[in-house]
DNA sequence: CCTGGCTACATTGTCGACAATGCCCCGTGT
DNA sequence: ACACGGGGCATTGTCGACAATGTAGCCAGG
C-alpha cells in the first residue's frame, strides 16, 4: 500500500522532528501522566528512534514548558497546575487583544467574510446541538485562530499559535468541560467580527480581551467551587 | 536585574546548556553575522565540546528563532529583519502593558519603593551625563525588568525576559543607536511608577503601552529616514 | 532504633564512528 | 552554448558505547 505520509515522514522530516510532534502530542492528550517522572531509553523505544534524537526533541518540548528538566535526574511530564493556567489567560488576554486590533487594521475582505461564515455555520450548529461541548471547543479554537491570523503578524501568531495554545489545550483535554457557555460566547464572537468588520480596532481589542477576561472569571470560579 | 548567573552552579552544569547560554550570547552581541551560515563541527570546536550538545543547544535556540534550521542542510543564524524588529515591539505593547497592569495590582510596597530609587539614581545620572546611550539603554532594561517581575506572573515574565527579550538586545547591540531620547523616556517611567504607586492599573497599562508605541513609532521614523 | 556514610546500580551526559542526504562540479549530449 | 544527469565531497542525521552523576539500599556505629 502507497502511503504517502509515511513517506514524507522519512523523506523531508528527521526522526527528533517526528518524535517531537508525536510526544508533544501524547502529552498535551494525557497520554503521558502529568507530572510523572520518564526515563529516555523508555520513550526513545516507545517512539523507535535512539536517545540523540529522543533528547533534541526533549529540548525543543522544554522551551515550550510542556516537559521539566533537572540537570542528572532526569525530565518529568509539565504538571497541571490551576494558578498557572489562570497566567496563561492573562497572557491570552494580551495578546489576543492586541491580535484582535491588528486584525481589524490588518484582514483582508476574504478574511472577514470567511470569519462570518464560520459564525454562522456555528450559529446553525449551535441550533440544533443546543449545548454540545465538543463542537463548540473546536469552533472556538478555529475562531481564535482565524483572528489570530488575520492581525498578519507572524511573531505574534507563531507565539500563540505555536507555543501557548498547546499548554492551554492540553489544559482543556485533561480537565475537560469548564461548562464554557457556548451561546454566549458565540455571541461575544458575533459582537468581535462587527468590530473587525467595522475596522475599529479599539473596540475589537476590548471586546476580545473581555471575552478571554469572562472565560478566565469563569474558570476561576469552577475551581474555587471545586475545591 | 534578572540574573541567570545566579543559577548557574545547580542547573548550568551540562555541556549543552552552557553552550546554549555561550551561543546566545555570541548571536545577541553579534560576534557570529546575522544570516550567516554555520557548521556544527565549526561550532562545537569552537565551544570545545562534541556535536551532540551542540545539537541540543541549537534545538533550544531555534525555539527561541535565534537561529534558523532546514533539514539535511544545516543552520543559520537569525537575521535581522525591519519588519521583525517592528512586530516584536507590538508583542512588547501589550504583553508590557499587561505586565504594568499586574505590577500595579500585585507589587509589594517593597518592590515599589525599589522601583522609585531605581528612577531616583537615573535622575541623576541623566542631570550629570546629559544623554549617554550606553547607560539609560542598561537602565531602561532595568526599569522594564523589575516592572516585569512586579508582575508576579511567572509565565509572562519567562516569555518576556527568557525569549522575546533576547531578539530585542540582539536589534539593539547590532542597530545600535535609535536616539532613544533618554530623558524623554526618563519622565515616562516617573509616571508609570506613579500610577503603579497609587495602584491604578488600568492607567498603568495605558502609560506602559504609549511608552512602547513611541518607542515603536520612534524607530518607524528612523527606518523610513535612512532607507 | 536511628543516623551517617559508603557502595552498587540505574540513569543521564558525552563522544566518536557510521549512514544518509544535499550540493557542487564536471562531463556529455543536443 | 546550455541543459541535464551522474559522481564525488562535505555536511547533517543517527546510533551504540563509555564516562559521569544522582539515588537507593545496606551496613556499621552510636
Amino acid at each position: 500500500m502507497y502511503n504517502p505520509a509515511l513517506e514524507d515522514d522519512r523523506a523531508l522530516r528527521t526522526s527528533a522532528d517526528r518524535v517531537f510532534e508525536a510526544l508533544q502530542d501524547a502529552i498535551v492528550r494525557g497520554d503521558i501522566a502529568p507530572g510523572s517522572r520518564v526515563g529516555e531509553t523508555e520513550l526513545a523505544e516507545r517512539f523507535s528512534t535512539s536517545r540523540g534524537p529522543l533528547r533534541e526533541a526533549l529540548r525543543r518540548l522544554e522551551s515550550r514548558r510542556l516537559v521539566e528538566r533537572t540537570p542528572h535526574v532526569g525530565i518529568r511530564i509539565a504538571s497541571l497546575d490551576h494558578a498557572a493556567l489562570i497566567e496563561l489567560y492573562y497572557l491570552r488576554e494580551a495578546l489576543e487583544g492586541m491580535a484582535a486590533r491588528l486584525a481589524a487594521l490588518n484582514m483582508t475582505s476574504d478574511e472577514v467574510t470567511g470569519l462570518k461564515n464560520l459564525l454562522l455555520a456555528h450559529e446553525q450548529d449551535e441550533a440544533l446541538k443546543a449545548d454540545t461541548a465538543y463542537f463548540q471547543q473546536e469552533g472556538d479554537f478555529d475562531f481564535h485562530y482565524r483572528v489570530i491570523h488575520g492581525s498578519h503578524n507572524t511573531a505574534l501568531t507563531e507565539l500563540l499559535i505555536g507555543e501557548l495554545y498547546h499548554r492551554i489545550r492540553m489544559y482543556r483535554y485533561q480537565f475537560s468541560a469548564y461548562a464554557n457557555r457556548p451561546q454566549k460566547a458565540l455571541g461575544e464572537h458575533q459582537r468581535i467580527v462587527e468590530a473587525i468588520e467595522a475596522r475599529d480596532g479599539d473596540l475589537a481589542e476590548m471586546l476580545m480581551r473581555r471575552h478571554i477576561s469572562s472565560a478566565r472569571q469563569n474558570i476561576e470560579k469552577h475551581l474555587k467551587e471545586n475545591s
